[in-house]
DNA sequence: CATTTTCTGAAACAAGAGTTTCATAGACAT
DNA sequence: ATGTCTATGAAACTCTTGTTTCAGAAAATG
């Protein structure tokens, strides 16, 4: 669960102007800096106008930044001393640190994993292990994580495909999907217009569809009624960072796992019986 | 340890004045309320005048208001060493919950990143950016990884190559590496025989190798004159995490990004840009 | 290409925050 | 009681923040 703020960003993130969305990102990137920054220094950070500050606030249906303020402080008043991890900002060197590194990592997971609600994920695990077959997508560079995904998933159950990272090629793949099976789609942002068509095709086909993203799409993809594992991925330079997101997807399979139960543990067990014969050169 | 400004509070609480003490006192029992309020509200929440709220923060030696506001966002931004995340015990009903999820992340990374050394990590990216050609293996479920991490680097320098997931075909591949050129293996136990090869075929031919695996093989791969990023994979339960290895790819692209300076930012760009072209259609 | 619409930041403006001044209330000594 | 000294808030003042207006830039549309 995030913040309201957070929530109606989410909502309306399409409908916002381009400089408008610069500093929606940020302040999803970073909710706790509402608290801590004037309007000003907001508009600063993400270089946009404090007159496009003001106007995205009104847009988001507040009367005033001040509301903005309030709310957000009430939120944390009402929600306990959690101990988030803050995200370091932007090194003024630009260097990565190992430490820095650390942190940012820690931040993104600890966000990522307060914020998840079980019931979602045991949603998400459920249909994956009903499902009659599992496709996995993947585009660009979220290709490499979607094929782990795919193996951890294969190790629990069979049937789990990958659909090839040529986009063009998606509707012949995904024409054999009935609506029995289930769709795993890995798109942080930026979002793709292949996605939303993806998405789109899998809604009126009755595909099971989880999508695992960032913050930035989380809107989008819960429109189109699919069920939404949320990353937080963002760092204090310009690059983001994918760990949250193979993180969910080991949790996910391990969930996976624990549904499908023992079965899913001979399994595992089988394959790792044939890994070693084939390293053992045996066969 | 405390911030510093509860520090000049507790020294020189004797000598404020009653309405100072008690604005004082306020700010002892929430720390965080600086970050959060203005001036005029602390005053409001403790029954005293803005002016006493003036006085009060001159008098512990600051200029300003903003003085001590700036330094407690400097605080909280560098916050203070990351304690040591114990890794749980293994759960008996071998269910994995969200919040244990978490914690055998962060445990990993924690470990990962506080052993690293920068010089190897710096030597790591000096032997990458200063390479000819470089080439990413990974076999098995690392694979995933190995593109992800080549992605990266493609981003960063040209001349970044897979090689195959066939071990069968390595020979091949790599009869066309010369000494000048970096080969990275992402290799987390079980460590196979063909690794061992290729770490000893490298050796020979002088060509600079990064190993990214676990603590198990570290030995086996400094043998071999190897570079070795280490990283801790195990989980309380009998399967790896691969979090904290993607995490090191991460950092391992970024160190090797600053390495290279300037000409890796204007790749980045141009990559940005050729994206954007391509999603919009305009190619 | 012209026209309309949308987006955006600079500048004007209004509101509020923070500091300083100042008058006064209270404490204490004489 | 008188004078002195400290503590305090009201109010004046200054500076910053947030909003609104407006004109030009950019994008969309015909």
């Amino acid at each position: 669960m995030g913040t309201r703020l957070a929530l109606r960003i989410q909502e309306r993130y399409e409908e916002l102007t381009p400089s408008e969305q610069k500093l929606a990102q940020f302040l999803l990137d970073r909710p706790d800096e509402i608290l801590a920054s004037s309007a000003t220094e907001l508009a600063r950070f993400t270089g946009v106008s404090k007159a496009t500050a003001a106007r995205l606030f009104r847009n988001l249906g507040y009367n005033d930044f001040n509301d903005v303020r309030l709310q957000a402080r009430e939120e944390r008043n009402r929600t306990g001393p959690v101990q988030q991890i803050p995200m370091p900002q932007a090194a003024v060197d630009e260097v990565v640190t190992v430490p820095t590194h650390l942190q940012v990592e820690s931040a993104n997971l600890t966000r990522t994993f307060e914020e998840l609600r079980p019931d979602v994920l045991n949603a998400a695990a459920e249909q994956i292990g009903g499902a009659g077959r599992v496709w996995v997508a993947g585009l660009g560079i979220e290709n490499g994580i979607a094929r782990y995904l795919r193996i951890l998933l294969t190790r629990v159950r069979p049937g789990v495909h990958m659909i090839s990272e040529n986009a063009a090629t998606w509707p012949e793949e995904l024409a054999s999907t009935g609506p029995n099976d289930a769709l795993i789609i890995i798109a942080v942002r930026p979002w793709t217009k292949q996605i939303a068509t993806v998405l789109t095709f899998a809604r009126t086909t009755r595909l099971k569809t989880i999508v695992i993203t960032d913050p930035t799409n989380t809107g989008k993809a819960r429109r189109k009624e699919a069920t939404v594992l949320n990353c937080h991925v963002s760092t204090p330079w310009s690059e983001l960072t994918q760990t949250s997101v193979l993180s969910m997807a080991q949790l996910l399979a391990a969930t996976v796992a624990n549904r499908i139960g023992g079965r899913a543990k001979a399994r595992r067990d089988l394959i790792a019986d044939l890994a070693e014969e084939i390293e053992s050169g045996d066969i």
